[in-house]
Formats: C-alpha cells, sequence, structure tokens
DNA sequence: GTAGGGTTAG
C-alpha cells in the first residue's frame, strides 16, 4: 500500500522530470527581461520555481549573467524558499562583478548562518570583490576560514588569494602563498607576476617570468604591459619583437604603450599592421588621437570603425567624446550621445563627466548643465567640469554657485576645481574674491597653487587693470609654478591694456625662457603697432624673420551638418572660397553701416606676403563666421573653435555681425568661449 | 549548472 505522501512525492517527481528539462530549454533560449519575466510567471504557476532550486537557480544565472539585472536578481533570490550553494554563489558573482562589490560580502556573511555551505567557487567570488575593495582585512578573514575548510591550497582558491593580496598592495603575502602551494599552473605564475607588476616591482616580475615553466600568451602580455607602465618602452618591444604567438590583446597592450609615452605614430604603425582588431584595438587607437592631439584623426577612425561594424562601447565613447571637445565637434557629440541613450550605456560618474565636458568645450552650457544634473553619483571630476564649464563660457556666478553647492556636500576640490573657480572670478573682475580662493587652496585644501592657478589670478589682475600687480606677482610665483605660461599670460593681459613697457619686460622674459618663441614677438610688435611705434615693431618682426622664426598660424574650425570646416588665415582653398569671398564682402558692407572701421594696426606696417595673409580681413576666424553665414541654416547658431586668441579686430567684428546677421556666434578660443549675441560678448570684452 | 591571470576609459 502506498502512502498518500509518497503518492505526492512521486507525482511531483514526474512533474519535475516533464517540466525541468524544458524549462532549462527555455531559459537558455530566452533573450531579454521580458521573456524572463513570462517564464519566472510559468514556473510559478505550475510550482517548478518553488519545487525545483535547479531551474530556479538558471534562473538567477541567466538575470545574472545573461541579463546582468542585479535588482531582480535579488528579489529571485529573496522569493526561492531553496537556496543552494549555486544561488549564493552566483548572486555573490554578480555583485563581485559589478563596479560597487560591498553586498557580496554582506552576502557572504550572510551566507554563514544559513544552510547552504560556502565551496571553492565561492570564495573566488568573495575574493575577487575583496581585491576590488582593497579590503586587505576581510580578505585575510576569508582566507582564514578557506584554511579551516582546506580549500585554500586548491588552485582556483590560490590564484585568487594571490590576485587578492596584490590587489591590496600586500605583495609579500601574495608571496607567501605563492611559495605555499603546490598545485600551481599557469594562471599562478601568471598573477604572481601580475602581482609584483601591479606593485612596482618589474624587477622580481622580470626574474619570475624567466623562471615561469611555461609561458602563455598572457604571460608575456602582462609583461608588456608592465614596461609600459614602467615608461620602458624599449623593453616593452623586445619582448613584444621576442614572441612567437601573439593575440590581439598583444599588440592592444603594445599600441597602449606607445600612446601612453606619446608616440603615437608608433601606435598607429602596430594598429595598421595587426591581424586582427576588436573593439579595444579601435577605442585604444581613437583615445590615443584624442589625448594626443589628433582629435581629427580621432573621428575618422570612428567612422572607419563603423564602416567595419564595430560598435564602439563604453570606452570608445568616452574617448570619442574627449575628441569632440577637443574639435568643438558638437554635432558628432551629440550623436554619440543619442548612441549612449539608445544604447542604455552606463552613465557613470567617467562618461558623465566626458560628456559634461564635450558640452562645455562645444558651448553647450545647457546641455552639460542636464547632463550634470541628470547624473545619479556626482564626484569631484563632474562638478569640475561643470564649474569649469560655466566659467569660461562666462556663467561666472553660477560657477561660483555651483563651486559652494559642491563644497556643502563634502565633495573634496581638487587642483583642476580650482582651475575653474579662480577663471570665474577673474571674469567676474572679482580679484579680491581671486585671491581669498588662490589663499584658500593651500590653507584650506592643502593644494599647492600650480602655474594655471597664478595665470588664472594674473588674468584676473590684468583684466582689472592692474597690471604692475600682475608682473609683480608673476616675479614672485615660486619656481614650480614660474615659467612661459604666466609671462605669456601677462604679455597678453598687456596687449588686451596696450601697456608696452610691461609688455616688453614680459616679452623679454618670455624670450629668454624660449628664444623660439614666435608668438610673444608678434604679440609685442602688434602692442608696439596700435600704439603707433612702427619703428619698433618693424624692428621686432625683422628681428624674428631674420632668425626664421613663426608664430604658430592660426586656425579655426566650424561644423556644418557633421562635417568640420577648417580655415587657416588668408585661406583660399575652400572648395566654396568664391562665396565666402563674397559673404566676406557682404559682412564688410554691413557693417560699415553700423559705422565699423578695421582697425588693421598689426597689418599696417611692412607688409610681405606671408603677412599679408594675415590681413585681419582674412583671419582664419573671420573666414569660418563667414563660411558659417552661408553654410549654416538661417538662425541657427554659428560655432568656430580657433587654437589661438582670438584677434581684437575679429571681435569687434563677430559682435557686430552677431546684430547685423541676428545670428548666435560662440567662438571658442584657445583661453575661453566668446557668446557673441546682439551686438555683445560674454567675455565683456576683456580675454 | 558557476571560476582565475593580460588590453581601452574623465
Amino acid at each position: 500500500m502506498v502512502s498518500a505522501a509518497a503518492a505526492a512525492a512521486t507525482a511531483a517527481a514526474a512533474r519535475l522530470r516533464f517540466h525541468h528539462p524544458r524549462c532549462v530549454a527555455m531559459l537558455q533560449a530566452c533573450g531579454s527581461m521580458v521573456e524572463l519575466l513570462q517564464l519566472q510567471a510559468q514556473m510559478l504557476r505550475n510550482g517548478l520555481f518553488f519545487d525545483d532550486p535547479f531551474a530556479a537557480g538558471k534562473m538567477l544565472e541567466f538575470c545574472v549573467r545573461g541579463v546582468g539585472n542585479l535588482h531582480y536578481a535579488w528579489k529571485l533570490f529573496e522569493q526561492m524558499t531553496t537556496r543552494d550553494t549555486f544561488a549564493w554563489n552566483t548572486l555573490i558573482q554578480g555583485h563581485a562583478a559589478s563596479p560597487s562589490p560591498g553586498p557580496a560580502l554582506r552576502l557572504f556573511a550572510r551566507m554563514a548562518g544559513g544552510a547552504a555551505r560556502p565551496n571553492s567557487y565561492t570564495y573566488t567570488f568573495v575574493l575577487k570583490a575583496c581585491a576590488s575593495l582593497r579590503a586587505t582585512e576581510e580578505g585575510e578573514q576569508v582566507h582564514g576560514s578557506m584554511t579551516k575548510l582546506g580549500v585554500d591550497l586548491e588552485v582556483f582558491p590560490a590564484n585568487a588569494l594571490i590576485s587578492m593580496y596584490s590587489a591590496c598592495g600586500r605583495i609579500e603575502l601574495g608571496r607567501r602563498m605563492f611559495d605555499t602551494c603546490a598545485a600551481k599552473d599557469v594562471v599562478t605564475w601568471n598573477a604572481m607576476v601580475s602581482g609584483y607588476l601591479s606593485c612596482g616591482f618589474l624587477d622580481c616580475a622580470r626574474k619570475l617570468f624567466e623562471e615561469m615553466p611555461e609561458k602563455g600568451i598572457v604571460s608575456w602580455n602582462a609583461m608588456i604591459n608592465g614596461y609600459t607602465a614602467g615608461g620602458d618602452i624599449a623593453a616593452a618591444r623586445d619582448l613584444f619583437d621576442l614572441m612567437h604567438q601573439r593575440d590581439t590583446e598583444t599588440w592592444n597592450t603594445m599600441i597602449a604603450g606607445y600612446a601612453k609615452c606619446g608616440r603615437l605614430d608608433a601606435a598607429r604603425e602596430l594598429f595598421e599592421r595587426m591581424p586582427t582588431r576588436n573593439v579595444v584595438s579601435w577605442s585604444t587607437m581613437i583615445s590615443a588621437c584624442a589625448q594626443g592631439g589628433r582629435p581629427r584623426e580621432a573621428l575618422v577612425l570612428f567612422e572607419q570603425m563603423q564602416g567595419q561594424a564595430v560598435r564602439p562601447n563604453w570606452a570608445a565613447v568616452v574617448s570619442l567624446l574627449s575628441a569632440c571637445g577637443c574639435l568643438g565637434a558638437l554635432d558628432q557629440g551629440r550623436r554619440i550621445h543619442w548612441h549612449v541613450e539608445s544604447n542604455k550605456m552606463r552613465v557613470d560618474s567617467i562618461l558623465g563627466t566626458a560628456l559634461i565636458d564635450m558640452y562645455a568645450k562645444c558651448g553647450c552650457i545647457d546641455g552639460a548643465a542636464e547632463v550634470f544634473s541628470s547624473l545619479p553619483c556626482k564626484d569631484v571630476f563632474s562638478w569640475t567640469a561643470m564649474i569649469g564649464g560655466l566659467a569660461v563660457n562666462g556663467h561666472g556666478e553660477r560657477a561660483l554657485e555651483l563651486f559652494r553647492r559642491m563644497l556643502a556636500d563634502g565633495v573634496r576640490p581638487n587642483a583642476v576645481t580650482f582651475v575653474g573657480v579662480l577663471c570665474a572670478c577673474s571674469h567676474l573682475g572679482r580679484v579680491a574674491l581671486a585671491r581669498r580662493y588662490f589663499d584658500s587652496m593651500s590653507a584650506v585644501h592643502g593644494i599647492k597653487p600650480q602655474a594655471e592657478h597664478y595665470g588664472c589670478l594674473v588674468d584676473a589682475l590684468g583684466r582689472a587693470g592692474r597690471l604692475a600687480e600682475a608682473a609683480t606677482l608673476v616675479e614672485a610665483a615660486p619656481a614650480a609654478a614660474a615659467g612661459r605660461v604666466l609671462w605669456a599670460t601677462l604679455l597678453g593681459a598687456c596687449w588686451i591694456h596696450g601697456d608696452v613697457e610691461t609688455g616688453e619686460a614680459a616679452a623679454d622674459r618670455l624670450t629668454e625662457l624660449d628664444h623660439d618663441d614666435g608668438g610673444a614677438y608678434v604679440l609685442l610688435s602688434n602692442i608696439y603697432a596700435a600704439k603707433g611705434r612702427w619703428d619698433d615693431a618693424r624692428r621686432l618682426r625683422a628681428d624674428m624673420r631674420s632668425r626664421g622664426l613663426h608664430k604658430c598660424p592660426g586656425r579655426s574650425s566650424i561644423e556644418v551638418s557633421g562635417a568640420t570646416h577648417e580655415f587657416y588665415a588668408g585661406d583660399r582653398s575652400h572648395p566654396r572660397a568664391e562665396e565666402i569671398e563674397r559673404m566676406l564682402e557682404e559682412m564688410g558692407s554691413r557693417l560699415k553701416l553700423l559705422g565699423y572701421a578695421p582697425n588693421t594696426s598689426p597689418v599696417l606696417f611692412d607688409i610681405d606676403e606671408e603677412e599679408k595673409e594675415e590681413a585681419v580681413s582674412r583671419h582664419s576666424e573671420r573666414l569660418a563666421i563667414a563660411f558659417g553665414l552661408l553654410a549654416n541654416p538661417k538662425g541657427s547658431p554659428i560655432r568656430v573653435v580657433k587654437n589661438l586668441r582670438v584677434c581684437g579686430d575679429c571681435h569687434t567684428v563677430a559682435k557686430l555681425v552677431s546684430s547685423a546677421f541676428a545670428r548666435d556666434i560662440i567662438l571658442r578660443d584657445r583661453n575661453i568661449f566668446h557668446h557673441f549675441r546682439d551686438g555683445s560678448c560674454s567675455c565683456k570684452d576683456y580675454w
């Protein structure tokens, strides 16, 4: 006679046999959160979710590893009646691999009170969490319980221990582990070599590398990366050349190494030679160009990458945004932002900051502010990008307000934050406040002022016309901060105020520091010319010519429907040069009606062919504005980026054009933004 | 049924 309970159990087992394989198969075919929810509903209805820990565990696994939804994984986990070790492991690993692994440790602690026992999988996951949290103490406790269980000498957990200790900077404990464990495999060796490398012990790493019984590609890659991080690119390349087999990461590592030490051409050469490129290869090369001052090349690479159907990932997007920022390529930047949103990419503080920076550098402060306010977690970098963005875009008050909010939020400012703060003070003409913030840097925040900070202060004094004080400040700057940037800032202020005497002194010092600074000669000669001292101006130009010096050529770019157009001073190479010419004439006649007379003082003397090109009426920014007027839709803003400071006459012209043509002009020069509207500029005529 | 070591990223 069969008992009722036994009959029920048999029936349940039969149901399981029927459902279980089907359920697992369906989970394997499951592709989205929606399908997951449907499947769970079905499993709840037929009782499988509660009766079958295996099926429930599979579901949890899919939720964590398949769709990466930790939030819902918790819900599933809490609903499960039987949580086996697998279920705990899955949730722990999900957190260990996430950007905030804290809950992994708490889950592990909670696990100790329950029925499921940790196994060697559990320990590798928990140790991973300790490693990324740099939680040495917790790591050691975990090690202790592993020893009790006897799993600490198994190869997987032992490797995890070595990695954990070296991530926590306790390389000696890692080495002790390495020496203790008998079951070593190639990963054990690699973990130890990498540990030495990340702790900066290159020689120990190399010694161990040489002793390795078998070296895998990963071992070589780790060494190459260690050398590039340590700045020894030659040693890295030697290893690279010695390798019999390389994988894509080998190439990527070497390319990144060249990029890090500024050897862009070498990086590019390897990039061209490598047999297969993955998304990291592209991102590496794109970021190398973006950071190495070749942003245009970065965007071209992006196009090629898309042509090969490689989708930009998070890192590529961050680099691309930085390239767009450099170029002031707003349309491109917006498109990438759109890509981020439509692909639901994780906008963390890094990507958020990249977006803020891109918008701010494109003069689109509303876009920057929108991203900033929507950022769930803001760190010092995001605050700094926003404060600096507001400051250079002529919103000094808002920048200072934001800085106060940042301090109130308990975020500690860094040196870059103060560049933004001081810049804001300078543009507001608040010299005393600038001084106070400057003094607070070391007194309150423990940050030593650098050249940039002195520069802002010089700028503030210069704007206020207090050039003598500014000169004293430059003289008094400590050696570490003093340098050509400071003198150049002072010279710029003298140029704006037409102060010959201080300007001469500044130019003298500047050419002492850098004999080949053509820019200093030009600036000083312009100061002379503006004062009518033609002989001095001419003498300086001749001197410059005889020494073969050139001023860095003026270059302006403008984005028209996604493509950037670049203009040099006197440039006639643009395909629409004739139309541009006509537009320049049109600008001239409309401005004349407004009473404009060109100030051509910089070019009234000693004109040779080259200088004719520099005639103010053909400055690069003016060509770009003319092109913007004819190529951009009526009423839309004209956005120009110039590599040097905007010239005074072009500044006047831009102001007048903004009213005569009813167009906003946003011109980014080397220092700040000029938002021209209705005949005036956000910089209040000082820059 | 689950794992580890090496590459990009403000």
